[in-house]
DNA sequence: ATTATCTATAGATCTATAGATAATGC
DNA sequence: ATTATCTATAGATCTATAGATAATGC
């Protein structure tokens, strides 16, 4: 602490990446410990900062909160873009891996229960992303009318985001928690069954033991 | 304040029932605000008390946790024996109403992310419940094999305890958030297609418009 | 001259405890 | 005598601001 030299103002250049850096820790922290589980000063200090320099970047933690939404929910848009087809999406989404990491994961998962405490801006940007994440199961779904594609849709995502969140909240028992990850995987797969563009051997693949 | 009689000591009965009233209301705050968002000030001033006396009844602000998690759970256990079939149960879990009541509604959904970012008893305890809800699912369900049974009847949670979450998330858009409600009402009705003992005529009733 | 970050701190809140008060219960 | 609840407060936070410092950028 006192030991180190102090280091004082950057550029614009290196100030736009510390922005970044914020925004980038406060996406996992808030994803692990919720929005009011981290402090501004924790945050800062895990950024390699002091809590003087947050208000120059932000207006407030309200304010951090709606700049963050896009960053928590970039690992999801990663997955949809790199998985091939929604069988391999939802592999990935109900695994074991992103059940032990909250904070690299979907934050529909981690964060919307805490969104729907508050109102204005955060939850005006939340439900944004949130309809992105329709649409892209939307387009995924086949053989059904529209009104049945976006039903199925809706009932996809609902299905992932309770199986991620009561997984976690049973991880003490840890074959409990395995459990809702596998069996929601097949019942998903029964409930997609010929309504997705996807190989249903993969499903299988995924869901039968 | 200053003008109130002031009320001291009660009899052992009357503490008991001041006991009880703390964790209803906590069942109630926790569930509305989250278990950080409610501190035990305004807890016990809800309760028509002060602070001082809270730890005479509770260890701390954990054991709290711990002893309201089965009456946050009761609101659902009542609809679980109220309900004539799973149908009504679905039908007035993704319902506005309890969209719009998280506080009187389902523990799952308002808290279960809370709990996962707990250690030790209340994540235990809360697990206990969870596995009483699935056992109840389970024990509507018909036609299939026992872990078949356990397969739909994780899903179906997951998918409930998703939809709730999300529909609240978006509340700032109302006509998203019943389209959710009833988009996985009507993809939970498919998904139960002949698993299911209930009236079918019920299943669709409640999800075709 | 401007500004990115720092140290320091005000003011609000939160959990938990100490000790007083007044009613219960022996 | 015991105890259910009260008032008051210690000590630890948390958000946000004030003013200092030292580097950038004109």
């Amino acid at each position: 602490m006192s030991s180190e030299v102090t280091e004082m103002r950057k550029s614009r250049v290196a100030k736009s990446e510390t922005h970044k850096r914020i925004i980038d820790i406060a996406a996992r922290r808030f994803r692990e410990r919720g929005l009011e589980g981290v402090s501004i000063a924790k945050l800062m200090e895990d950024a390699g900062l002091t809590i003087g320099g947050f208000y120059r970047h932000f207006d407030s933690k309200e304010a951090l909160i709606v700049e963050t939404v896009d960053r928590a929910f970039h690992d999801v848009d990663v997955w949809k873009t790199s998985c091939k087809d929604i069988s391999e999406f939802i592999a990935i989404y109900l695994s074991a891996n992103h059940r032990d990491h909250p904070g690299k994961g979907c934050a529909m998962g981690t964060l919307a229960v805490d969104i729907s405490r508050m109102n204005g801006p955060p939850q005006t940007f939340f439900t944004r992303k949130i309809q992105g994440n329709l649409a892209y199961f939307e387009q995924c779904l086949l053989d059904e009318s529209a009104d049945e594609r976006k039903a199925t849709a809706t009932t996809l995502l609902s299905c992932l985001v309770g199986a991620i969140a009561i997984s976690r909240a049973v991880a003490a028992d840890s074959e409990l928690s395995d459990k809702i990850l596998t069996d929601s995987k097949h019942g998903i797969a029964a409930l997609l069954k010929r309504k997705v563009d996807a190989l249903d051997r993969q499903v299988s693949a995924t869901t039968t033991k």
